[in-house]
DNA sequence: TTTGAGACTTAGGCTAGGCTAATGCCCTGT
DNA sequence: ACAGGGCATTAGCCTAGCCTAAGTCTCAAA
């Protein structure tokens, strides 16, 4: 005879609940994202954002609101209800262990992580996610600095200001780059502007120009506007402080 | 202003390939377990082990037999093609990688990993089961005995007996569980009968009835027909000889 | 040699989730 | 006050994958 076969392999489905599909997961998270700021998530918006067309949109929405995810008003926008922010949460929170994760245990780039965890996020079941939340010692941010949810579904909310809005003069700490393009997270890596690092704001050009930052280390660096509305930071009282 | 957002979300391809999808991942998966001992994979046999209905696995191998992943002879039943035998193996690669990182990263239960791979399995990039592999050293077996594929798509063939098929009075290794149902493994882990472990055989009852064997370390195990069907073991040299 | 059981395939339908084209709503600018 | 631009929705279509029901093939037993 020869080598023993492996498994039936029925499908697998993951938790009690529900149970959503990857879109809708995609959907709710958008949306989160959308109305983090307060306000409705339009059609267009989320559109954009899933790279798929209006009236895909408008199909999901209509099917989210039936099932008590969304609160839809036409024309205007959706938000989450109460349990679609907590679905969303959860999947915020599995993507954002997953990133940390990934950095940490496996040696990967800040830049490379965001796309692995987006496919690995549907995948992954609770118990994984809480053995790496564990392994890792509970971390409360990921990579970027953006704050993870708890396993609870609560979700720290700061109010941090972006470099390009911070007055020349401060000192702060960059606390959370708001991007994940690899390309610009390795350039920003590069200049020693990741989270937690310390920053004196020496001067700031006209016009949206750049921002002229000097780092702990005594290093100056130059922060284009596009770079700068990225960062967001936290005011300290500095040695320069305000 | 408030927390920044997220990134936006797009869709997140795997790797270059013609890309397959889960459920045809899925399919070739169990036509290469059933054609390991040669032969052809039958339509229902697929159909079972997918737990879907005979139609869908007519109309799958279809599709399949066209994009070139199997061989499809009507009325017969189908076997992969040397491209669909490379898929297979790379998929069986992600599987048995996964299992062995759970278990020897995340403390899973090797009655556990199974069902978490099997979803997994779909969302890993390659790159990711190489830094696992190569965080694991590169293992060769999964923690069921089951060999892993190497990258490049070649698995060590071997000719084992089952527990039930060793004469008694052999001495073997028992090499491979081939078994993913959690309650089973859970209880053989208790007898000590995991992968590696060495057995004399003692004694058998007749009409299918079971093996008696003793551990090395001296406590005997009264293992019935089913499971001793499921334990793959090579012959050994020992001390009570062939 | 024929026949029938059983396995396989074909026919026809369904849902999820996309798309484009056409239509409808809202609001601002004249 | 209303016309038009822009966004949202509806209509209608497509594909992947699944299903059940209805043929069709094969092969072994009579």
């Amino acid at each position: 005879m020869n080598a023993p076969p492996n498994p039936p392999a029925p499908p697998a489905p993951r938790a009690p609940e529900p149970q959503l599909t990857r879109s809708v997961e995609d959907y709710l998270k958008s949306v989160f994202h959308l109305t983090n700021q307060g306000g409705f998530a339009t059609t267009s918006d989320i559109a954009e954002m899933l790279a798929v067309a209006p009236p895909s949109v408008s199909g999901m929405m209509k099917r989210l609101s039936e099932t008590g995810l969304i609160e839809h008003v036409p024309y205007r926008g959706v938000q989450l209800t109460p349990q679609g922010r907590r679905a969303a949460l959860q999947m915020i929170r599995r993507h954002r262990i997953l990133e940390s994760y990934l950095t940490s245990k496996l040696g990967y780039d800040w830049g490379d992580v965001h796309v692995e965890a987006e496919r690995l996020e549907h995948a992954v079941s609770e118990k994984l996610i809480e053995r790496m939340a564990d392994a890792l010692g509970e971390p409360r941010y990921d990579p970027h600095g953006a704050p993870i949810p708890t396993a609870a579904g609560e979700i720290e909310e700061t109010e941090l200001l972006t470099l390009a809005e911070t007055a020349v003069g401060a000192t702060v700490i960059l606390q959370e780059v708001g991007d994940e393009n690899p390309a610009r997270l390795h350039y920003l890596a590069e200049q020693g502007l990741t989270p937690g690092v310390r920053l004196s704001l020496i001067d700031r050009q006209p016009f949206n120009g750049p921002t002229i930052v000097r780092l702990d280390e005594g290093m100056t660096r130059v922060v284009g506007q596009e770079l700068a509305l990225l960062l967001f930071c936290r005011p300290v009282g500095g040695p320069d402080g305000e």
